[in-house]
DNA sequence: ACGATTTAGTAAATCGGTTTACAAAACCTC
DNA sequence: GAGGTTTTGTAAACCGATTTACTAAATCGT
């Protein structure tokens, strides 16, 4: 690899006999020219290659022509969705994406933040999974151009964007409703997410709506991962509740869950329901197909990134707005009636 | 959000009372300074909460500290683990990952390698799946710097690193031989791709092992997709094909496989054994748990990464290399003895 | 054919750092 | 205390673009 002098505008423009001027003006479309100049131009460029230099070209615009995209996990096929999403969006506008897992920990989030606040990108998407206790969005505030997505940073004034996680835990209440069941346990995420919250009173909503004070709702607080949901069976068992169905309020939940289940012999849907949410790993060919709430992963992603771009961030109020995305209850095979213990 | 003009270094050094030089070979270590101005410095540099701008520094620095990571599809949890792992294994180096989703494109990954060609990046770790004309194979090769995972770019003389696939190939057919299956149908894709060679070799000499002659292999050619696994398993129902096993390369055949098996009430394993390949997603959890050969996606990321960085890109030759990784086979419910037709 | 406007083009400042070349001061050595 | 070396520091060039301020040439209306 010799030390290879990349050609720069200069060059092009002793090429071609023009300045560098008019050769930047002309690039950017602000300039028309005359054919013959244009023309010398075109093939001084095909012929020395260049490419401009996308940092000077940064550091002299302002401007980056990236958005950051702050996302605890891509691993996890939920946020590697809404990663592949954001970035198809962004790409489609000519925008780089740079990445920046947090992988759940909170003071990464913090960490990077604080680096974005100034120069590093034109806008940030930022997804959390973990409460706050105001030192994030303290940052979010004062950085500017941040949408939160997914998961609320309560204290942040920016536009937001969830599903509707409210109207979720309704699919679920009144699918198991109707199909009998009163008593159901609710495992979810850490209390103060918004996601769990509002999952647990729509839940609460359907059930009591459909059996009023004979609906009784056991809730276990924990994380939206899958050790969490191994951990929540455990208990079940050990607990020996009384609850005829589950509602797993991830993925992840709805698999720790099933594993312990299936090692301990416990049936679904002939022992207990079970309802997941998320519904983006291939939960139809589980054993029995899992009926879950499907969050509009891709979607959430797209418009996100048309949030972020197309708000107007010129205005000296903060601009804070909350959108809901509709979810669906994908209905398949482990739900039935209460078993009769 | 007024125009928050960023403080420089300038700003600094005119608070601390020396000049611009001085603060940024301090910051940069390569400077020892006497207390009191040290002191000076950082609390100048506190108090005005100074951070650089990456852009001028990359652009004076002439490199980036940043790596690409070009990859045809993050919603595809095999990649989106493998970029997890390369971006955790950048982020410990100080590295930014920038990243580059070609969506299963070629000329999109052609665009992308020589939009980076020049100065974008100070290293690519690239991961193709699709055949190569050659055209991709002088790009890289032009690129420098460039290491090449998962999948064969042929041509190409850079660093590579893939799985043990015809090993993995082998482990599969040694268990369905164990098994006592003799007529095996592999489901792969791309015929140029060196994956699905090797692990058809690999099943093709673990069948003949123990079975010589009588070991008949039928073989699919498609794509490593859901859609294509749904494909072949129709396909394998109408043209009743005399196999008892079979053998799909990857996680999404799989998938779409046992969609239309499921469709079709065919039973796994009992009208007809199934091995999987990549085991990322939750395969355990399936009705019944599928028995795959598991790939090391997480090693493969971080071992791209340090083949990367720690690669001596000076010498003059180009480097090609090729380095493998082991892989196992997990065993779990979807093989069973040739079901008697 | 004259001044007014538009077009085509340039030189130089700027973005915010790093780095080279050099100067002054402090510290040794003999 | 003269000469050499190290420490501490500065001014200025540079990375490669964009952009401002300005000029020369061409075009226009009347």
């Amino acid at each position: 690899m010799a030390e290879r002098r990349t050609t720069s505008l200069k060059d092009v423009a002793k090429e071609a006999g023009v300045s560098v001027t008019t050769v930047s003006r002309f690039l950017n479309g602000k300039l028309d020219l005359p054919d013959t100049t244009k023309k010398r131009i075109e093939s001084s460029i095909a012929r020395l290659k260049y490419e401009p230099n996308p940092h000077a070209r940064r550091l002299s615009r302002g401007q980056t022509d990236t958005i950051g995209l702050v996302v605890p996990d891509i691993a996890n096929p939920f946020f590697g969705t809404l990663v592949a999403a954001v970035e198809e969006a962004a790409d489609s506008r000519g925008l780089a994406v740079t990445l920046y897992a947090t992988l759940n920990r909170a003071d990464r989030e913090l960490a990077y933040l604080s680096r974005i606040e100034r120069n590093h990108v034109d806008g940030l998407v930022f997804v959390t999974n973990h409460p706050d206790n105001g030192d994030l969005a303290a940052l979010i505030n004062r950085t500017g151009k941040v949408v939160v997505v997914d998961e609320d940073v309560p204290l942040a004034t920016v536009p937001k964007l969830f599903c509707d996680n409210e109207n979720g835990g309704f699919l679920v209440g009144r699918h198991l409703a109707e199909f009998g069941h009163q008593r159901v346990l609710y495992i979810g995420g850490p209390e103060e997410m918004i996601s769990t919250q509002r999952r647990y009173k729509g839940l609460e909503r359907a059930l009591q709506q459909d059996h009023g004070d004979r609906a009784v709702i056991d809730r276990y607080v924990g994380a939206y991962t899958i050790e969490f949901g191994r951990e929540a069976a455990r208990r079940f068992v050990d607990e020996n509740l009384p609850a005829t169905a589950i509602f797993a309020a991830s993925d992840e939940i709805a698999i720790g869950l099933i594993e312990v289940f299936r090692a301990s012999g416990i049936s679904i849907p002939d022992d207990v329901s079970v309802i997941g949410f998320d519904d983006v790993g291939p939960l139809h060919l589980f054993g029995p197909p899992l009926t879950a709430i499907r969050q509009p992963v891709r979607t959430l992603g797209q418009r996100a990134l048309s949030l972020l771009m197309d708000t107007d961030w010129q205005r000296d109020a903060p601009i804070a707005s909350e959108e809901l995305l509709p979810v669906e209850i994908v209905v398949r095979d482990s739900v039935a009636p209460p078993a009769k213990k």
